[in-house]
DNA sequence: CGCCAGGTTGTCG
DNA sequence: CGACAACATGGC
């Protein structure tokens, strides 16, 4: 049976399913059937900054080990890991999880979260590690997308460890909380340097606690993360979304204020239910690839 | 040069 | 409470 390391909830018939399509073998798994995700949407749409693609393969690292992932039609190959990983790789693509149901669920809220979810089906909400989404996406407040990946590199290549060569693993909060803001320069953060030294020391004190955000309830666990200087509303449900899988985060940002405006008529964020996160994952995809509708 | 980028903070009315 | 500039940096 599926043991699990964290709490998590999930579909067990579903998960026993998915249990029985995976081989593994040569530090190589490989989930056959797995038709409502893709690996490329997932990885591509915005919610996480270090997976790489190099011809056809993804290219990331989850427990400090380089991974290589690639998808053909529907089955899916995970290579370079250790069978006593093999739950917290399900984990982190979301694999438990039926997304075909929520989707099927989304799709009558709204005729254009229909036309969204139809666009962005493949998408799965990750379990990253909280403490990698916490940092990433304070330096993600006022920046695009291609420079939040700049940094965060930066960020891992000068404070983190090389695992392999060339790559290196999310630096510990330790380890950051000890930098001043001159010596965290060198990745060129500008005004971002003092938050992300707030949220290690707050991280490496205990005072911000993931475990025991787990157990809060929604608007509990957002205030506290929001005791760090500059963590408000936006990163805080990106933090708990991402990181924490509470999908009921809806995480506001530049593009889903448009879309919210243009497509739904301002409708409330709770009027999206308890899988709100998934819809808003759908609707940024979808609006971030299709431009011209705000133009 | 100005404007924008998966925002937050501080200040002013 | 709401509005609004400032905040580093880099691309266009």
């Amino acid at each position: 049976m599926i043991k699990l390391n964290k709490t998590y909830t999930f579909d067990k018939m579903y998960a026993k399913r998915l249990i029985m399509e995976t081989i593994y073998s040569k530090k190589e798994l490989r989930i056959d059937n797995v038709k409502t995700f893709d690996l490329e949407q997932t990885l591509l749409c915005g919610q996480c900054f270090r997976w790489k693609k190099v011809d056809n393969v993804f290219i990331g690292i989850i427990n400090k080990r380089v991974i290589k992932a690639r998808q053909e039609k529907n089955t899916l190959f995970i290579s370079n890991i250790l069978k006593k990983d093999i739950n917290d790789i399900l984990l982190y693509f979301d694999l438990f999880t039926d997304y075909g149901e929520i989707k099927r669920n989304l799709e009558k809220i709204h005729p254009v979260l229909k036309e969204a979810a139809t666009y962005a089906k493949g998408i799965h909400i990750l379990n990253q590690d909280p403490f990698e989404t916490l940092i990433s996406f304070i330096i993600s407040q006022n920046n695009n997308i291609p420079r939040i990946e700049k940094i965060v590199e930066s960020l891992c290549e000068n404070f983190g460890e090389e695992i392999e060569d060339g790559y290196y693993s999310f630096p510990s909060a330790s380890v950051l909380a000890s930098l001043s803001c001159e010596e965290l320069n060198v990745i060129k953060a500008g005004f971002r340097n003092r938050y992300i030294i707030d949220a290690a020391q707050k991280v490496n004190s205990g005072q911000i606690d993931f475990e025991n955000l787990r157990t809060l309830d929604y608007i509990k666990a957002r205030e506290k993360l929001k005791e760090i200087v500059g963590v408000g509303d936006k990163v805080a449900d990106c933090v708990l979304l991402y990181g924490l899988h509470r999908m009921e985060g809806f995480p506001m940002d530049v593009w889903m204020k448009r879309a919210m405006e243009k497509l739904f008529d301002n409708m409330e964020p709770e009027k999206f239910g308890k899988y709100a996160g998934v819809a808003q994952q759908y609707i940024f995809h979808y609006s971030r690839m299709h431009k011209e509708i705000f133009t």
